[in-house]
RNA sequence: GGUGGAGUGGCCGAGAGGUUAGGCAGCGGCCUGCAAAGCCGUCCACACGGGUUCGAAUCCCGUCUCCACCUCCA
């Protein structure tokens, strides 16, 4: 089997050919940096994250192209209500979201372009769309160019809406549209705002409407047409069927597959500053491991709604713990170091959970079922079936971006090398007068020992071939 | 009004005509000096009402409930 993927705009899981054989061109919506990133904005950079994963694995090349759209109306408003430059403002949460996909181990996108950046490009875009009638300046002198809906016959396929069936946008300042739907491109600078959130167009000063500049940086980095186009389900409308409107009017292709990935819900509803149920990543982290929190985000397919409660991630990490633990162990018989590069080889039924639109619960499915075999085989000491499960739970997790012993998590679970070395001796000494006192049947001692240990956040295992230390929380 | 999606065991969450999803929690057992970890077993559900079928959580009809987008939103 080969990968399939399900197209939003199709409608259907369309099997998944790269436009280039070999080399995958993703574009994905990243950021506004408005505010602190929410346990939602990391599923969606998680999701195209494993994606990615994949491909690279299966033997492609991967341009991942991730925007910050760090100027729009929420951030002027956001930073005017607190005070501050817009562009500080802004820059103070990309760094903020960037720290986030960090620590979910997200790997950084090939580029991430800014919007601000990217002007010209947007100018290039608005002049085509002009030249070729779909796009107007508005008459009342406001600076404004709107894209002009009407022009353009298939606007609404990506979403299945016919113009006319929509609701007119509830728009509070028309300034000057042909019709209620039209969306602006570029936005003429009112004096209310800051100069430093102007640039010099031929249609005067004016900042980027929302949908153009992933529309002009799409292009930039992967050209007119390219392999994927990732985001949230609720950018579907407007805002990527207006970045498609926009860009095949001008005469780009544009994406060929339209992936969108589901909500974090809480008590069934979307995860959203309005509702104020939103859970923010910074304060998840003080809580939970950051691996915990990707095994979480990866437990249910990108395109289903993932619910959270109190007890989601207690569940994660006692489901994490299993799969971490069988690793550990298994290094530990097998002599493997803790560190480098996962196996490649995953289980077939795990690619063919992966080929069939990354059915990473499946996926997880199989890897358990591994964790069990390998399990029964560390306590039955049979050393090639031990390898066996051991290499496909580490390629398996890899993929996923869950492989303990594979960056970021590695350097994480062990500290500073120096001080985890130095407790190993001390506890080992403990270790002994334990196995000392346990061979003179004094029990006491030994649990004395344990307790001491325990207390100090350091678990005690016994296995076959003696007694095991670890860290609380890490298994 | 338009478009799309969902209701699965205590919880999370797959599946999509017959076969154990998986995990967490619970219970019983094995292992252990006791633990921990692990293994085995157990619980074994598909919103409701009809229908098709030898057989339906999966197909069809109807009903109810919920969610998302159409305004900013991962």
């Amino acid at each position: 089997m080969t990968l399939h993927l399900h197209d939003s705009a199709a409608g259907a899981v369309r099997e998944f050919a790269p436009l280039v054989p070999g080399q995958v061109g993703i574009y994905v919506c990243g950021a506004t940096p408005q505010g602190s990133p929410h346990l939602g904005h990391v599923r969606a950079q998680v999701a195209f994250d494993v994606l990615r994963r994949w491909l690279l694995r299966t033997g492609h090349q991967v341009t991942m192209v991730r925007n910050v759209t760090d100027v729009d109306d929420k951030i002027l408003a956001k930073a005017a209500e607190a005070g501050v430059p817009w562009w500080a403002h802004a820059y103070r949460f990309e760094r903020e979201f960037a720290a986030a996909y960090d620590a979910l181990g997200v790997l950084p996108p090939t580029v991430e372009p800014r919007a601000t950046g990217h002007v010209p490009e947007m100018v290039e875009l608005i002049a085509r769309l002009l030249e070729r009638g779909h796009a107007y300046a508005a008459p009342d002198g406001s600076g404004d160019v709107y894209f002009d809906v009407r022009s353009w016959p298939s606007y609404g396929e990506l979403t299945h809406q016919s113009l006319d069936d929509m609701e007119p946008a509830a728009d509070a300042d028309p300034r000057g549209k042909r019709d209620p739907r039209d969306f602006a491109l570029w936005k003429g600078a009112k004096p209310s705002e800051p100069a430093s959130a102007s640039w010099d167009t031929p249609w005067g000063r004016g900042r980027p409407g929302w949908h153009l500049e992933c529309s002009a940086m799409a292009r930039r980095y992967l050209g007119p047409r390219f392999d994927v186009h990732g985001g949230g389900l609720d950018l579907r409308f407007p805002h990527h069927e207006n970045e498609q409107a926009q860009s095949r009017a001008a005469g780009d292709g544009f994406a060929n597959f339209w992936l969108h990935n589901h909500f974090v819900t809480m008590a069934g509803e979307k995860m959203s500053k309005s509702l104020g149920n939103v859970l923010g990543v910074p304060h998840l982290l003080r809580e939970h491991r950051a691996v915990v929190l990707r095994y979480y985000l990866v437990s249910a397919h990108y395109r289903t709604a993932l619910e959270h409660s109190a007890t989601s991630l207690v569940e994660a990490e006692a489901a994490y713990s299993r799969l971490e633990g069988f690793v550990r162990r298994a290094a530990e018989r097998l002599g493997e170091p803790a560190t480098g590069a996962a196996p490649e080889q995953v289980p077939d039924a795990f690619a063919a959970a992966m080929d069939d639109d990354l059915a990473t619960p499946a996926a997880l499915a199989v890897l358990h079922e591994a964790v069990r075999a390998g399990n029964s085989a560390l306590a039955a000491g049979e050393q090639e079936a031990l390898r066996s499960a051991y290499r496909q739970v580490r390629a398996g997790l890899d993929v996923l971006g869950l492989d303990p012993f594979s960056e970021p998590w590695a350097s994480q679970a062990q500290g500073s090398d120096t001080a985890r070395a130095a407790l190993d001796v001390l506890v080992r000494a403990r270790l002994q007068d334990r196995a000392t006192a346990r061979a003179a049947r004094d029990f006491a001692t030994a649990d004395a020992v344990r307790d001491a240990l325990k207390d100090a956040g350091i678990v005690i295992e016994d296995t076959p071939t003696g007694a095991r230390w670890s860290l609380e929380g890490e298994q």
